[in-house]
Order: C-alpha cells, then sequence, then structure tokens
DNA sequence: AGTTATACCCGGACGC
DNA sequence: TGCGTCCGGGTATAAC
C-alpha cells in the first residue's frame, strides 16, 4: 500500500509534469471518491492551475490558484497513471485530471479519495497527523522523547500516524530490520542506543524508499523507470519463510494488533 | 492511553 | 469457464 516513499515519489515525478498547469476538464465516474456535487467540482476544478504539489504524510496536496486544494490519499489500493487516454491501463479510474493531450488518472481508489477543500478545511483535516520523519525538525531528540513515552509495542507506533506520520505496514517491519529491533518490543523497553539504531533506521530507510521510487511497481507514465525500485530492497515485507539476508533464519510472519507483521526472530532483537 | 471492534470499498482470490 | 462468496487493509470512530 503507499506509504510517504510512494507519495512522496509520485509528488516529485508529478510536479515535473504537472507543476504549473492548467486543468482543462476533469472527469468523475465515481462519485463516493470525491466530497461535492460532481458539478460543482467540475466548475471548481476545471480552468484552474495547479501552482504546486505537496505532500503530507501518506496524502498529496494539488493547490488550485484559485485557493482551493485537492487532498489525495490513497488508502490501500491506490494508484496513479499520467498519460494519453490510449496508453491508459485497463484498471479502472474513478477520477481524471486533463491536461491538454494528457491526463493524470486516479486508478483502483477503494477507500481512497479526492477532496476539494478550502485551506482551513485542509488544514484541520492534517493537523492530528504526527512529526514528518524525513524533516529537519524531525531530530534524534524529538523522536527519543516520543518513544520513551509511548506504552505500546514499537510497530504500533511506527504505524500510528498521529505518532509519527508516513510510516505504514510495509515500512515500519522495514524499519524495524534495519534497527535490528523486534516489531514487538514495547517501546518504554528500548534502551537509548536502540532508539538510536530506530531514528537512523527510519531515516535511512524511508530517503532511500524516496529515492528508488518507493516499492509499489505500477509506473506513473511510459518510461518511468524509477517508480517501484525498492521493490527489490524490501527486506522482510511479505517475505514470511523466506531465509533473512543477514542471517538464513526464516522469516516469520505474526500478526501484531491484528496487522500482518514480518521479521527476523533469529537478527532482531 | 492503549487495544479492540466496526464500517467503509471492491478487485482479486477462492470454492464449487 | 463462470458465478457466488469472502477477504484485506488505512483510517475514523466508538467502546472497553
Amino acid at each position: 500500500m503507499p506509504e510517504l516513499p510512494e507519495l512522496e515519489n509520485y509528488r516529485i515525478l508529478l510536479t515535473k509534469k504537472i507543476g504549473g498547469h492548467s486543468i482543462d476538464r476533469v472527469d468523475v465516474w465515481r462519485e463516493k471518491t470525491i466530497n461535492v456535487p460532481p458539478e460543482m467540482f467540475r466548475r471548481e476544478v476545471a480552468g484552474r492551475r495547479i501552482e504546486r504539489i505537496e505532500r503530507r504524510a501518506k496524502h498529496l496536496i494539488f493547490r488550485l490558484n484559485s485557493g482551493k486544494a485537492l487532498l489525495l490519499h490513497l488508502m490501500l489500493s491506490g494508484w496513479m497513471f499520467y498519460g494519453q487516454e490510449r496508453h491508459k491501463p485497463e484498471r479502472s479510474a474513478q477520477v481524471a485530471l486533463h491536461f491538454g493531450a494528457e491526463s493524470l488518472y486516479f486508478i483502483s481508489l477503494r477507500l481512497g479519495y479526492l477532496h476539494l477543500l478550502e485551506p482551513d478545511e485542509l488544514e484541520r483535516t492534517l493537523n492530528h497527523l504526527g512529526p514528518e520523519p524525513l524533516t529537519p525538525e524531525f531530530t534524534p531528540e524529538l523522536c527519543a522523547g516520543l518513544i520513551r513515552q509511548r506504552r505500546s509495542r514499537l510497530k504500533t507506533a511506527l504505524v500510528d500516524q498521529s505518532f509519527i506520520s508516513g510510516i505504514g505496514n510495509c515500512y515500519s517491519d522495514e524499519i524495524c530490520f534495519a534497527a535490528g529491533l523486534l516489531p514487538t518490543r514495547l517501546c518504554s523497553d528500548l534502551r537509548d542506543r536502540e532508539i538510536g539504531r530506530l531514528y537512523e533506521a527510519i531515516r535511512t530507510v524511508l530517503s532511500e524508499a524516496v529515492r528508488c521510487g518507493g516499492y509499489m511497481a505500477h509506473p506513473l507514465y511510459i518510461g518511468d523507470e524509477r517508480t517501484g525500485g525498492f521493490d527489490e530492497r524490501c527486506k522482510v515485507y511479505d517475505r514470511g519463510g523466506e531465509p533473512c539476508v543477514r542471517c538464513g533464519h526464516p522469516i516469520v510472519f505474526q500478526k501484531v494488533s491484528s496487522r500482518k507483521c514480518f521479521y527476523c526472530a533469529n537478527c532482531q532483537q
């Protein structure tokens, strides 16, 4: 499922494609995807320019020159394609934004959404989110402070969007593996040295994943060689039973607070 | 404060 | 092959 690196990859690639461009036309094929009547959505979005694209946690924010914004959440299954209609993948799209001969398609949004919001509504929707782990504000000290006061298991803390934002089920497991820590550890039991390793793992795993275009397979456009490059670098996620790349012991699959969780019981402590 | 349950949604997996 | 059924998973919300 798309997490911080996938959305950041989308932000970077889409900014090059449609940053500063005007939306000529809009298609809405599924009304549940949007939050206002389709006529209003079309009227408010068509003819506007995308001033810039921002990311907050797992959301993308398309800032329009009207002052309003489109807030995208892909949830579990959503992805995007940018290009000519004849190259559009077979999968069903729920919304499309058209830019001349090329279009941005929002595909396989189930629980996902594309909401048109006023700045204050946007702020209200996003203000419960925890710190962005790749910003300068997310320091080792901030991370340690958060972890020490937390009483849940490590995995549960990492996927809690109000704790640290942007990390989901895949990267939480990859971060724990990189840190050599069991996802089932209680945060409050972690030693300072271990919290330091956790901080480094959060930063390196997420930034490496951004650099490699995330782990999700669908190319954003024809000729996109970047998106999905991190898939082969995933060490534990969805690799239950496979030998650990560090020590050869089989990767364990276990439910942790009703989530899929993968780890090496030998070299993670 | 943390965990657990429930609803949301529908493509894809599975069973017959 | 074809149809019906069921499941997964991020998030919001409620209940414990």
